[in-house]
RNA sequence: GGGCAGGUUCCAGAGUGGCCAAAUGGGGCGGGCUGUAAACCCGCUGCCGCAAGGCUUCGGUGGUUCGAAUCCAUCCCUGCCCA
């Protein structure tokens, strides 16, 4: 099997170009994905690019991941129905660097086929005006661009700078310089993104006359037409002081039933067989959720590592799968420590009451938020329901005189030390 | 620079002098059912307060008025059209 096909059955292949499956097959080439520096982690959402950078590579063929400290500058419209706030440079710096780290979990950058890491500020920053309109902007009609998805619906809604508008320019320009200098002549990324490389694949024919290939994966869903890769905290990042592992692992863990197939065809290596295999198990013993578990379990080892999937496996044990007692303190404090947590002094915790406590340690946002949620029977402290509103706390509920576990509905837990 | 249309609570969007903390939908949160699922049903969804009630909010500022999201002035922002 090769590359291609292995992109097609994972459901990898949204639209490609021409050609590009002939490309893939012909022998070993050089691609790339490009990752946006706009926040200081990636997030679940970017595991698709990733992994198909993976796959590339475990295909021997060599990847190179882009990070878009220019682009970044700049700001894609693509997918995006509003103008963007520029990014100040030592944010940008910041978020390249952790991103940066990211990837190197996922990718080898050593070996047969090493992955190349490149920041296209560096080819980008130097540029001027005069050669970027020149070399760039000549080849680019006005109409070409507006016939773009991502500008036409701009145009439709809010409107677009012109900075924003120039951005597929930046991006061509980028793919240009990775066939000139790397050989690379395919470019991956989401399906919004297929402006930007065809862009690129223009580019390189009107001043090259080269050939070059573009495959773009399908939007992420979810069943429930949810935004995929967000839960009630927000977005879950792959940076573990973002999202623990414990979140992380429950993220998957809560996957939809319809979904798990495709996520696991995505996001993990299983081979064929194997995913089928699961998909089998789900049909035929669902309230098990083998399928889930597995997912969870590959995902996590592959972000956080076997350590981290370990830790998030055992405190989904403890707060799923009975009460806190008889459990020790210090025990506690090892499960919970991928949950938050928050510190406050004995003296402080036992003057509170109830709907104070839930909102001293930033569980509830007000304590009129504490008050209905109490009213509506959500609030649990160390597993059990919480009634009155005005109830104080006691010296009694702390186990082993320092630790208070309060719960919000089923899954949120937050823990407290006291001192 | 000129003309027009807009800027409302997390989002969309109603409200056009008191009955407005502001309809409705979405989202979110909680409860029930279950499998830590989906679907479905119920409740909640500005802040403080046990409550009565109070306080802050409708782009910014200043005004008119007993009273303003609603009227006036001015400024800022967005879209469309013209230059």
């Amino acid at each position: 099997m090769n590359l291609y096909q292995e992109l097609l059955w994972r459901g990898f292949v949204y639209q490609a170009t021409e050609g590009a499956e002939e490309a893939v097959s012909r022998g070993k080439i050089t691609a790339y994905v490009g990752f946006d520096p706009t926040a200081p982690s990636l997030h679940v959402g970017s595991l698709l690019p990733i992994m198909g950078l993976v796959h590339l590579q475990r295909h021997g063929h060599r990847p190179i991941a882009v990070v878009g400290g220019a682009t970044g500058m700049i700001g894609d419209p693509s997918g995006k129905s509003k103008e963007r706030v520029l990014l100040d440079r030592e944010t940008l710096e910041r978020n390249l660097q952790g991103i940066k780290s990211q990837l190197e979990k996922f990718l080898s950058f050593t070996g047969e086929n090493p992955a190349i890491l490149v920041n296209n500020y560096d080819w980008t920053h130097s540029l001027s005006v005069i050669d970027f309109l020149r070399d760039i902007g000549k080849h680019f009609s006005v109409g070409y661009m507006l016939a773009k998805e991502s500008v036409k619906r701009r145009l439709e809604g809010e409107g677009i700078s012109y900075t924003e508008f120039s951005y597929m320019l930046l991006q061509a320009y980028d793919f240009l310089h990775l066939y000139d200098h790397y050989n690379c002549i395919l470019q991956m990324g989401g399906s919004d993104q297929w402006g930007n490389i065809t862009a690129g694949i223009d580019l390189i024919r009107k001043v090259r006359g080269g050939k070059a290939y573009g495959i773009v994966f399908p939007l992420l869903t979810t069943a429930s037409g949810t935004k995929f890769g967000k839960t009630e905290e927000g977005t879950v990042w792959l940076d573990p002081s973002l999202t623990s592992p414990y979140k992380f692992y429950q993220f998957w863990l809560n996957t939809d039933d319809r979904d798990v197939g495709r996520y696991l065809r995505f996001f993990t290596l299983l081979p064929k067989e194997e995913v089928e295999a699961l998909e089998e198990e789900l049909r035929r013993r669902p309230e098990k959720r083998l399928p889930h578990r597995r997912l969870a379990e590959e995902v996590t080892r592959m972000v956080h590592g076997e350590e981290g999937l370990q830790r998030a496996k055992r405190a989904s044990m403890v707060l799923f799968g009975g009460s806190p007692e008889g459990v020790s303190a210090d025990e506690l404090e090892e499960i919970m420590s991928h949950v938050p947590s928050v510190q406050m002094t004995k003296q402080e915790v036992l003057s509170l009451s109830m709907t104070e406590l839930a909102t001293r340690s930033g569980l509830t946002s007000s304590k009129g938020e504490a008050k209905r949620l109490i009213a509506a029977g959500g609030l649990y402290l160390n597993n059990k329901k919480i009634n009155n509103p005005a109830r104080k706390v006691e010296v009694k509920d702390l186990i082993e005189g320092r630790l208070l576990i309060l719960r919000k509905g089923k899954k949120n837990y937050l823990l407290i030390k006291a001192k």
